[in-house]
RNA sequence: UGCCUGGUAGCUCAGUGGUAGAGCAGGUGACUGUUAAUCACUUGGUCGUAGGUUCGAUCCCUACCCGGGCAGCCA
């Protein structure tokens, strides 16, 4: 790994590393752009190890010269050369061929031809844009802060659980579900009362694909725990805005014996790992997007880095909004949800920095997540918290979760929610019940802060949004 | 789902109530250690679909389809 051998392919990423000159080398990858002399052509090399592309020289004195014609923008070659100090600005190393094949030709109608495209247009051809300078670099981000996600908790001592896709729970107030069956749609079993008979399909009830991991992984927090789940997540929500996807990969850390500050604390080390780590070691995909895509970037990362986030309670922030003099579209008053206007302002505009809101009123969050003791009558909170992010908004939400059976389980009855539909949820209150807090973290979101990448369908090799599932 | 906005050459866009242009890509040629190379010439479009208004629609109106933005839902 990392070496020039004549015989093995060398990774344009390695060549462009090297220390020093080699008398043979062999490339493989895709032309970017040629350009023809008199006497020579030159031949940007990219295989998407990384960023920049190699310069390969091809003299037209040499007998493969006739193959130059054919090596289009797009098309794949392989070549054998020597790797020597660059005689032309602009670049350290570049290669003389001393043989140069082309393996698959790109012709005209190649799409990706060497010119600014649109976003909207790069979507289109999902199967192509890979090859480009932009989603390449997006695409090695991604790979690489998945690898950071894995490392972060393991090296605290996480486990990591694999949580169901398939999921009978049909309530679990996360969003709406798509149902998985088997059944005939044109024809479907039907029982005594005409309606259609669930018991006949294949798991014998309604399943659906899952749009959360966390009950599943509070059941293995009562066991391991420190637990994450990284996976892919599905909501069937009509939500047509550059931050929401139908598919999405989220990551679902739950912690026992922890409560919400721990919680707080944790998401923050979390996100800060994400970054440092993308730093040190996507620097030149950075630069790149801090070129092309978002002026700011750098500053933005590097003041998440180093600024304690902001910690304001629902109430503390409600008063914000409440004397901040701005007119909002969605009045401000206790008890009502933030909104994007509200977040947005608390974050960009009051702190200036990533802000986490904490123990929301009991009535609009989720039935599971922990009664905070001692709260005014009509004032109930739960220990909940969202961690809200310039430009993005939420990026995380998470709660110390309802350790105690009975405020489970009035929890619940406030939620109008079926007990026997939790069963093995409300043993684990029964059984060695302990205080424990979790989050979860859109992943694709992650990757829009890191990157300055707009849209969420950008950050992610196929996006699933409503009336788009192509590829 | 609601509101807003767009759909003109392969791509990025301009344009006008009298049936269309530029840049890039493609083709031809020239030139050059070039680097989104440069220069000259050149191919290329039923102006999203269907109706309507009008002597006449790419342009105005309506509906639909598709893209995008914002909001809600959330991660």
């Amino acid at each position: 790994m990392g070496q020039i051998s004549p015989m093995l392919r060398t990774l344009v990423k390695d060549a462009l590393n090297a220390a020093a000159p080699a008398n043979a080398i062999f490339l493989q990858g895709w032309v970017r752009t040629r350009r023809d002399a008199k006497a020579l052509s030159f031949i940007e090399l990219n295989d998407g190890s990384c960023l920049k592309g190699l310069q390969v020289i091809v003299d037209a004195t040499l007998p493969d010269y006739a193959e130059v014609a054919r090596a289009n923008t797009g098309a794949s070659v392989e070549v054998h050369g020597k790797l020597v100090e660059s005689k032309g600005q602009g670049q350290k190393w570049e290669v003389v061929a001393t043989a140069f094949k082309v393996l698959g030709e790109a012709d005209a109608t190649y799409p990706l031809q060497k010119k600014g495209h649109t976003l909207e247009f790069l979507r289109e051809i999902a199967h192509l844009r890979p090859r480009s300078n932009l989603f390449g670099a997006v695409f090695r981000v991604r790979s690489r802060l998945a690898y950071a996600v894995h490392q972060f908790f393991q090296e605290r001592g996480f486990h990591y659980v694999h949580t169901p896709i398939i999921t009978a729970s049909d309530a679990e107030g996360a969003g709406d579900m798509f149902r998985v069956t088997t059944l005939d749609l044109e024809n479907p079993p039907r029982g005594e009362d005409k309606h259609v008979d669930n018991a006949k399909d294949f798991f014998g009830k309604k399943t659906f694909l899952t749009v959360s991991g966390q009950l599943e992984g509070e059941i293995f927090a009562h066991a391991l725990s420190n637990i994450y789940t990284f996976g892919p997540t599905f909501r069937a929500e009509n939500s047509n805005t550059s931050r929401h996807a139908a598919e999405f990969w989220m990551i679902e850390p739950e912690v026992a014996f922890c409560d919400l500050q721990g919680n707080m604390d944790l998401a923050e080390a979390f996100v800060k790992h994400l970054i440092r780590d993308a730093k040190e070691h996507c620097a030149a995909d950075l630069e790149f997007f801090a070129k092309f895509v978002d002026k700011d970037l750098m500053t933005r990362l590097d003041f998440v880095l180093e600024k304690p986030f902001v910690r304001c309670s629902y109430t503390e922030a409600v008063e914000i909004l409440a004397k901040s003099g701005k007119t909002w579209e969605h009045p401000v008053a206790w008890g009502a949800n933030l909104q994007a206007e509200h977040e947005r302002f608390l974050t960009e505009e009051h702190f200036k920095c990533p802000t986490t809101v904490y123990n929301y009123p009991r009535a609009i969050k989720a039935f599971y997540m922990r009664q905070n003791d001692g709260t005014a009558e009509g004032r109930e909170t739960v220990a909940a918290m969202d961690l809200l992010v310039p430009g993005i908004g939420e990026i995380i939400g998470g709660s110390q979760r309802e350790e105690r059976l009975d405020k489970l389980r009035a929890g619940m009855a406030l939620h109008h929610l079926d007990e026997k539909a939790y069963w093995w949820y409300l043993d684990l209150r029964r059984y060695g019940s302990v205080p424990h807090a979790g989050f979860g973290l859109g992943f694709e979101r992650m990757l829009m802060f890191v990157t300055g990448v707009g849209n969420i369908r950008d950050v992610i090799p196929f996006a699933r949004t409503p009336g788009t599932a192509d590829f």
